[in-house]
DNA sequence: AAGGCGGGGTA
DNA sequence: TACCCAGCCTT
């Protein structure tokens, strides 16, 4: 992991930050090639902080829960101001983006505070080596502060930032979430849930994830140039930030046979001989998406749209699959 | 305390 | 499919 310092050293601020940020969430294999292009594009803090939004949040499209880039830009500026970051839990955790967790994280990491940043692994490991049959997330205060008692242990006081990688590893590679491999676990030994035959129901899961739907369509206008029409959205909330094509809204209906013909053209940003490209389907956090994905052709964009290159535009991965479906009818 | 907020890897 | 991931913020 490019973020890794060698064990025993402490690695930069900036790049534990930038990368816990990113892995909040977020898969090491996903995060790595966005990192390297963070610090490709911004070898510093202060060239981040200096930034204009547009390019911040267009390194990030794709990688998810765009809030992160608004924090992540201002807490840059902060930072680059204060001259670099606090080496304190309480002021690191005052910065945007920063919560308990990843305030720990950086201390521990970057300065070598004794502290623990409880991610979904340690909270698994936390789960089965004390056996707290509780659910998550109801029992989240109560297993964090049992795995505080592993910074009881000497080494993990004396090296948190190795000890709090070395957990994430395990958890990463042998107490996995599914079918942990309790015969080659060196806690073996100390392991309630192990010792009770239960590691691989725990941590306990209490609800049940309704995913209600929604439909809705979008509208891939190509301009005679080849430029794709696209939009900003809103700063805040869903794809908060972000690119997209215009389109309708994305209503709570029973079927996508239920959006109104009438209704849905008067979402198409120009008028032209709109062709059916295909459906697309995505899935959020808390409901999934249809999206019927028309495609046209126009002399000129109309005003308000920005005319991008369908390959250098740098959208959510939601856009991007509508684009894509879109040129799979002009191919 | 609960819900909003992406995307993708994996069994 | 159904998790579940180096969580945070708002209400």
């Amino acid at each position: 992991m490019p973020w890794r310092a060698p064990p025993g050293e402490f690695a930069d601020p900036y790049h534990v930050w930038l990368s816990e940020i990113m892995l909040q969430q977020t898969l090491v294999a996903a995060v790595i090639p966005y990192f390297n292009r963070f610090l490709e594009a911004f070898p510093t803090i202060a060239d981040l902080a200096a930034a204009p939004s547009e390019q911040v949040s267009g390194l990030w499209a794709g990688l998810g829960y765009y809030a992160r880039a608004r924090n992540l830009h201002e807490c840059a500026k902060r930072v680059a101001a204060m001259g670099g970051f606090p080496a304190d839990i309480g002021q690191l955790r005052a910065l945007p983006g920063i919560g308990p967790y990843t305030a720990n994280a950086i201390g521990a990491i970057a300065f070598g505070i004794p502290a623990l940043p409880v991610d979904g692994n340690i909270e698994r490991v936390a789960a089965r080596i004390f056996a707290i049959s509780d659910p998550v997330p109801g029992a989240k205060k109560q297993i964090a502060a049992a795995a505080g008692r592993f910074m009881d242990d000497r080494a993990a006081q004396a090296h948190p930032g190795d000890f709090a990688q070395a957990l994430f590893d395990l958890g990463a590679t042998i107490c996995t979430p599914k079918s942990p491999s309790c015969l080659i676990c060196p806690w073996q030994a100390g392991c309630a849930a192990h010792a009770a035959g239960i590691a691989a129901s725990l941590p306990a899961r209490a609800e049940k994830i309704s995913r209600p739907g929604r439909f809705g369509a979008v509208f891939v206008l190509f301009d005679e140039a080849g430029l794709v029409g696209l939009r900003r959205r809103a700063p805040r909330g869903m794809l908060g930030g972000m690119l997209e094509f215009p389109g309708t809204a994305w209503d709570r209906r029973a079927a996508m046979e239920a959006l109104d013909p009438d209704a849905m053209m008067q979402a198409a940003p120009a008028a032209a001989d709109w062709r059916e490209a295909g459906e697309i389907m995505h899935v959020f956090t808390h409901f999934s998406l249809r999206l019927r994905v028309l495609t046209g052709q126009t002399r000129c964009l109309p005003q308000g749209l920005i005319g991008l290159a369908p390959e250098e535009a740098e959208l959510p991965s939601l856009m991007r699959k509508a684009l894509d479906q879109a040129l799979t009818l002009r191919a």
